[in-house]
DNA sequence: TGTACAATATGACCCAGGTCATATTTACTC
DNA sequence: GAGTAAATATGACCTGGGTCATATTGTACA
């Protein structure tokens, strides 16, 4: 044994990052569609079928993928490392920091939710979710969202909003420049959408 | 001619809807997945390749069924029919009735939702989008929903918080039954989330 | 070092979605 | 009806995702 990893794992832990360092490599040079399986492996210097003993589907790359870089986000929201003392705020900045990332062009952003929604599996439930739930918690504590709703419950509608968000502005629905939409989108959410009216019927 | 339309004309409506038609059975009896267009288009009594002709892809047909069930359902939103009057309530009832929509199980509203996002084409844009809009420019008419926003954006809130509820429910998730937290969903989209001390640091 | 077992890699193969050159049908004109 | 051009139907074919029986590699233990 090397280190604390036995031969094997370290080996396998190499060809699943190659794998997936690949992928996003060929995506983003070729695009989504235009990449194959086998050109990955090919360039991943593997089997094919290897392909399939780290992944269940193509599809299935870009949570993994996701997955990495929202790890790294989430140290940037940590107090230490410069994130507003806000939660809301940092609900905010990490929903810009994801938006910018190089992860999230058009194409792959529309294929990353499909596959978060596919599959009865949705088990690693997308680490984004994961995310904003704790952050949400957090506001929650601190008296910025009311404290009576499941944090996993508002987790769901940042990203749903968030994704709804994003996919399209890549459409050309652009009122304003991105960060500026998605900080709109959140505290149209904390303020609400209702009229003077409302609550006079119900 | 025989009516008002060729023969032509008749008939490739005809083979449409019988391929639409049989499209649903053979996906609500077997599953999207395990249902082929071989499948579909045995039934339908036309050729493979027909199917292409009348459906770009495989999943373009959900789309296209969700436009014919959400023609008939804008019409019992209509007064005459024993709508609600206020407009948010239309709203509520809607999104009551897509959900409840034999369409709506769960394998079919998952790839319907992916169906909506994949190809930049998005161009029927999605069909529930446009209903809930104009329900949501009557809302603001009648002082229901604050005036200041775009209809097709908070039409758009609405429809990506509603697949997220549904999608959610279906994955057990079920702190009450479905059309109670639909109604929740937009209240709470009403009311805003925000907590006592939001706005102290904005 | 040898041997037995488990984990992982491999690529031939299968299958279903999607394409396309060709055949058939419809519409229109003389 | 014959001729012709356009619309539509057809199914052989291609492609690429996903499977699986088999081969290879790593590990454990004597």
């Amino acid at each position: 044994m090397n280190g604390i990893l036995s031969r094997r794992e370290r080996k396998k832990r190499e060809t699943r990052r190659r794998l997936m360092e690949t992928a996003l490599r060929l995506f983003r040079e070729h695009g989504y569609d235009a990449t194959t399986v086998e050109e990955i492996t090919e360039a991943a210097d593997v089997a094919k079928g290897t392909f399939f003993n780290y992944f269940e589907t193509k599809e299935a790359v870009l949570p993994a993928l996701a997955g990495l870089r929202l790890q790294q986000l989430e140290e940037s929201l940590l107090p230490e490392h410069g994130a507003p003392a806000s939660p809301v705020a940092r609900i905010k900045l990490a929903l810009r920091l994801v938006a910018e990332d190089p992860l999230s062009d058009p194409a792959l952003t529309r294929r990353l939710f499909a596959a978060g929604m596919r599959h009865q599996g949705m088990r690693p439930v997308h680490a984004l979710m994961k995310l904003l739930s704790e952050q949400v918690r957090q506001a929650q504590a601190a008296g910025e969202i009311r404290a009576d709703l499941d944090p996993t419950y508002v987790g769901g509608m940042l990203r749903a909003l968030f994704f709804q968000q994003v996919i399209v502005y890549h459409h050309g629905y652009r009122p304003a420049p991105l960060p500026e939409t998605l900080d709109t989108m959140v505290n149209l959410l904390l303020d609400g959408i209702a009229g003077p009216n409302w609550r006079q019927f119900s």
